[in-house]
This record gives structure tokens, sequence and C-alpha cells, in this order.
DNA sequence: AAGCCGGGGTT
DNA sequence: AACCCAGGCTT
């Protein structure tokens, strides 16, 4: 069989299916507005349905149209983010909600080139929003589009390179159906979570099993390949928690670029050592204690990070002069609204523990 | 075209 | 412990 031909048969069998066993309840199907799913989508990019559901109910009342999230404080915004990940996104997303308020009159612009252009919105993030919130005939190319394909296909290798994500573009517009464009999109999406799983797919109660190309020539679980291995590279760095007695723990906002983007964070030192002479600079008076702590690792997709946290003790009333809005006294008790990594905020739970 | 960005789930 | 996940941006 032709891949045209192929190609051609597929949607009605998956929509078929999807009437059936498809996905219906997901937070962001009800009212599925523009925005609603677009916030959806963002959340989305490599990261699991389980794991958004509760960032996107909280995320979407607390902003729920553009207005709301453009005229919000991008720490606000970080804040309903903190242990979600990839903070680009949220920055993306607020960035995009100001240009679409701003030039676009508040509503997401309806056309994939315009939509591609607002910051953190790709081909397949565009196409999504447009079949899902306006049921419009544009594909998408997400993990689970990428895996079924693939499989159905019998496109052999791993799915991230340039020729393969070509060969896989014009799959996925071929597959896409006039009718019940929306539908589609999702059935595709849920047969991937559901059925055409990476490690234990469901072939027998796969509505495109019987034409599967993988799975005839028992190649269902090498494709898709998996990405080539990078090595992990170590690396070190020292916290100073500077604690005053009544709890407040100094926090510093990271530069817009770079890991943890715009999230606040505890100051570096270089050493261990050096923690005395960066309290000196930094509030003029030597801790009246040091305590180190246990090494902290955190693993990065890209890097490990040793984290050793070191607490230094001053007085609640020592004066500390803080320029900008570049350092903050954060309290547990009373905690400011921004934006944290999930590390940082564990190590601020602890404070006071070990009082 | 390849490298970078992050926390959590699955196996 | 390895691998992946409703990808997009930067260089």
């Amino acid at each position: 069989m032709s891949r045209a031909t192929l190609a051609r048969r597929v949607a009605p069998l998956l929509l078929e299916w999807w009437d059936v066993h498809g996905r219906k309840d997901l937070s962001w199907q009800r009212d599925p507005s523009p925005y609603r799913v677009w916030v959806a989508e963002i959340m989305l990019q490599q990261t699991q349905v389980a794991t958004v559901e509760r960032y996107y109910q909280r995320f979407v009342n607390r902003f729920p149209d553009v207005t709301t999230l453009a005229g919000a404080d991008l720490d606000a915004v970080l804040h309903l983010w903190s242990g979600l990940g990839y903070y680009a996104r949220a920055r993306n997303l607020y960035r995009a909600a100001g240009v679409v308020r701003d030039e676009y009159d508040g509503a997401l612009p309806t056309d994939l080139d315009a939509l591609m252009n607002l910051p953190g919105i790709g081909r397949s993030t565009a196409g999504a929003i447009l079949a899902l919130s306006g049921d419009r005939r544009h594909p998408i190319l997400d993990g689970n589009a990428k895996r079924v394909l693939a499989r159905l296909f019998g496109i052999a290798g791993w799915t991230g390179s340039a020729a393969k994500l070509r060969v896989l573009w014009d799959l996925a517009d071929a597959c896409t159906p006039a009718v019940r464009p929306a539908h589609y999109t999702q059935a595709i999406m849920d047969l991937g979570a559901t059925v055409c799983t990476r490690g234990r797919p469901d072939c027998e109660r796969c509505p495109l099993g019987r034409m599967c190309v993988a799975r005839h020539a028992g190649l269902t679980l090498s494709i898709p390949a998996p990405r080539p291995r990078r090595e992990r590279p170590q690396r070190a760095a020292v916290l100073v928690m500077l604690v005053r007695d009544d709890g407040a723990v100094l926090l510093e906002r990271r530069p817009d670029s770079g890991v943890w983007g715009g999230l606040w964070c505890f100051p570096e030192a270089e050493t261990v050592a050096a923690v005395g002479d960066w309290c000196l600079n930094r509030i003029g008076s030597a801790p009246r204690q040091v305590i180190v702590r246990p090494v902290v690792s955190h693993r990065f997709t890209h890097f490990d990070l040793d984290m050793t946290p070191v607490e230094a003790r001053i007085a609640a009333d020592t004066p500390c002069v803080m320029d900008g809005d570049r350092w903050l006294w954060y309290n547990r008790y009373k905690p400011a609204a921004v934006g944290l990594a999930a590390p940082v905020a564990r190590l601020l739970e602890s404070v006071g523990e070990l009082i």
C-alpha cells in the first residue's frame, strides 16, 4: 500500500476510535477557547498531562484571559509556573500575551504564520491551537504524533533529525482530515498517550494496527529510535543561605537568560571558604554562625549540578543595603509570589529546621 | 543542523 | 538508572 493510500485511511479509523475511547474531560477541553488551548499547549510542551493538570487549573483561574495575563507581574506568572520547569515557556507566554494585547486587540491571531511569530509558539503548537480551538485543518507533530506516524509508516531511526522531521511533517499533513480536524488532532495525541506508547504499545487495541508498517515488520519497539546519547557534564555551586534570626532568607533574581531564568535563587559564592568574605562584602559584617549543609544534587537534562548550601546566620536588625529589584528577603511564613526553582523551594522549606 | 532548556513519570 | 514527555529558541 502506498503511503498516500495509507494516509487517506487513517482519519476515519482514528475518529471512530476516538469517539469511543478518546479523552474528552481534560481541563482545557472544556471551553476550548484559543487562550485556554494556548496556555495548555505551552504547559504541555515536554511535560505530561498528569503533571500539567493542577498547574493549568491554578493558572487559568488566576489569569482567565490574555489581558489579565499581559497586565500581571512576571513574578506572579513565574510563581504559578514554579515546579513545572522550562521557565522560558512562562516568560515567552507572558511576552506573547503583551503582543496579543497590544497588536492583536487581545485576540490570538487565527493565521498560522502570525501565531508562529509569537514567542514560544512553533509550528506544532500553532497547529494545535488552530485545530483544537477553531476546528481548522492544521497538522501537528508533537511527541505522540511523531511516534504514531513513525511506527505507522515505518520511519526508522531517530525522529529528531531535520530529514526525518520533513518526512514526518509531510505525513502529518497528509493524514489530517478536512472534516473534524479538532477531534482528529485530539485523537492522534490520545492514541499516542494511551495505546501507541513508547514502552508497551497495545497493538491489539490499536485502530491502526492492521495497517501499521512497524507492527508487521516487528519493529514496534525499535521505532522511534532513542535520541543520540550525550554526556552529562558535572558542575558544582556554593549557595549562600543568608538567614536572619527572624527567619528571612536573602534571594537574588537570576538573569532572564540561562538556567532558572527570571527565578529567584540563593546567591552564589566561589567556594565554601569564601562565604565569610561574601558576607563582609554584601552586608559589611561577618555572620554569627556558619553551617555547611549536606550537598544537594540536582539533575538537569544536560548537566548535573552539585550544590553545597552554606547557611550564614545574622541578626534580624543587621543593616543591609539592597539595590534595585534584584534582591529579596524571603519569608517562608509570608512567601512572596515569585518564581522559585524546585530545589530552591525545597531548601527554603528547610530553613529553620536546623535552628 | 545541532545544542540548550528542567522537572517528573515510567520502566 | 535510563529514557522520555502535547517543542521551541539560539547559534
